[in-house]
DNA sequence: CAGTTAAATGCTCATATTGAGCAAAAGGAA
DNA sequence: TTCCTTTTGCTCAATATGAGCATTTAACTG
């Protein structure tokens, strides 16, 4: 049985989040780093980091372990002779800030957003949930209609239930469910419907796609119980710098005088003294983070709070 | 390279947690159920159940995949030839309401506190802190002993730091780290120190009772924001049993009031209309889970809060 | 049966925490 | 200077949380 180690290599650039791909013999830029666990490896992780570092050129600084998933295709399979086909996959999240170095060739940085268009609300409900929403109630002959409905509602924030942004995966575990996305179509060997629209986003190799909406929901959730945002800054950055990067990676759009209070009563960061002068109005403090921060506080993260209306800044 | 499942099968009865073991060819009950994926198995979760059902007769219900471990000890072999020899092994977390069914003759119910003692402080701050504490801050040649003594305070909640209970993995990897536990001495093949009270609490066999330590802070994060506990109830209990599973769990006493209070105002249970009458004062309501709880609310879980000075109900 | 005891249950209250928005401050640009 | 934009400071109402008092409702005790 193979295990594989891949990686979901976020950074957020310009207030907009990215992940690392790279190319396949099939398509560019569409899967993962991700390769083989071998015994050269001391640990999970240091084989994680080798992989990446060798396929991208991009070097790791925070790491965690995200989940580990069994083939899904293996599912599919007749129960007699599937050995030796699948694998095992153990996926981790990692954050880097931006670097600036090249990376390889082959690697490149993917918008998160193309991956999931409904994911990002900083300027209001995407318009596409309207349709993913009508589709997913539309093509059924289910038999509890009101209860698939209000599962719907709940996932997608719909009707007048609140969007929750942490919930990344379950919408797409259902659009799969639903075939509304491509992978669908692709673990079945069928082909996709050719209508317009209906698939939504781009889809990755295998499934990096479902990998990609579980580093999603987990970093949506850690950055509100641990500080690390920070790990995605660079070393000097403003208030509204590091709050653009947390409205990047929740997707939606945040109180910015909150935002501040939330930061500085927590002693997360300090003043280096410098200010930015590049920002169109008064200049803002260049702040850096607070290096003893971790061995001060319980759990110093940001309970980041989304406006009611959006837009409102 | 093998890899393993392994299953954490938590119950609780009477107010204490316990966790399923089974025994091993050197010592009884010990071990947790576990055993080899093989392409039989269509997921690794059917596999996991399988395992656990055949070796203990216990049947799951709820299960999420907890962590997965490299082989701890592989990282003390030489580069050279390891070949084979490692695991990998996933592990879950599965609850049960204590089974009135007979569990297999080689399975055990063994309580969670005789392997973390310091980590049960219902009854207040557990006696064996004080050493603990004592024993990591004398050992050492540190460079930095303040910010050493910083970080043992704030896992262990000593110094005038607040007790966190879901920094139990962190707690017992300190203890690991330190030579407070057997498994530190196991893991080199050395003789553990004969004194009296030199390392704290039972251990199981391998990795796995840091395998219980991460599944206890899990539980004790999860019960938090989603209504796991009532996996753990029996299909009618009083708020007061419920309680009690909730303070088994986290291991601090909570205030009763206000524990009804969000109970209640969450909507999470219904009255059934009968009463428990075998609790001494005035009866208690039966009350049992809605189950349409899921579909509703965002997160029904319970934040749960620690009495301030303990031992007040 | 009156009195006692032990929970369960009901309420109150002070103190944080949170969501929202007004208003002043500090630059650059017109 | 005046206008525009963004940063920064502050206020205020609505909730949520931690703590504890008081009442209710049984069983138990003579």
């Amino acid at each position: 049985m193979r295990i594989d180690l891949t990686a979901v290599v976020v950074a957020v650039d310009e207030g907009q989040p990215y992940v690392l791909t790279v190319d396949t013999a099939d398509a560019p830029g569409v899967a993962l780093p991700s390769g083989p666990l071998v015994s050269g490896h001391r640990t999970l992780q240091a084989g994680l980091r080798t992989w990446v570092e060798t396929q991208t050129k991009c070097r790791l600084g925070y790491v965690e372990q995200l989940y580990t998933f069994g083939d899904r295709t293996s599912i599919l399979q007749d129960a007699g002779e599937a050995v030796g086909h699948r694998a095992v996959s153990i996926a981790y999240l990692a954050l880097v800030s931006m670097p600036a170095e090249q990376l390889e060739m082959q690697a490149h940085w993917m918008s998160w957003y193309a991956l999931f268009p409904w994911e990002d609300r900083r300027a209001g409900p995407s318009p596409l949930i309207a349709g993913l929403h009508d589709r997913l109630l539309g093509a059924d002959g289910r038999s509890d209609q009101r209860a698939w409905r209000q599962r719907v509602d709940q996932i997608f924030g719909t009707g007048l239930l609140p969007w929750d942004e942490e919930r990344a995966l379950e919408r797409y575990e259902m659009l799969y469910a639903a075939g509304l996305v491509e992978e669908t179509y692709r673990d079945r060997d069928q082909q996709p419907p050719q209508a317009d629209g209906a698939t939504a986003g781009a889809s990755l190799a295998a499934d990096h796609r479902r990998i990609v909406a579980t580093a999603i929901s987990r970093l949506r959730a850690k950055i509100k119980y641990r500080p690390v945002l920070f790990e995605l800054m660079p070393s000097e950055f403003t208030l509204s710098q590091l709050q653009k990067t947390a409205e990047a990676l929740s997707g939606i759009s945040l109180h910015k005088q909150n935002f501040r209070r939330l930061v500085e009563q927590q002693n997360l960061v300090e003043d280096t003294g410098g200010v930015a002068t590049d920002t169109g109005g008064r200049p803002a403090k260049l702040m850096r983070f607070r290096e003893d921060v971790q061995l001060e506080r319980p759990s110093p993260g940001l309970r980041v709070s989304a406006n009611r209306r959006a837009h409102i800044t």
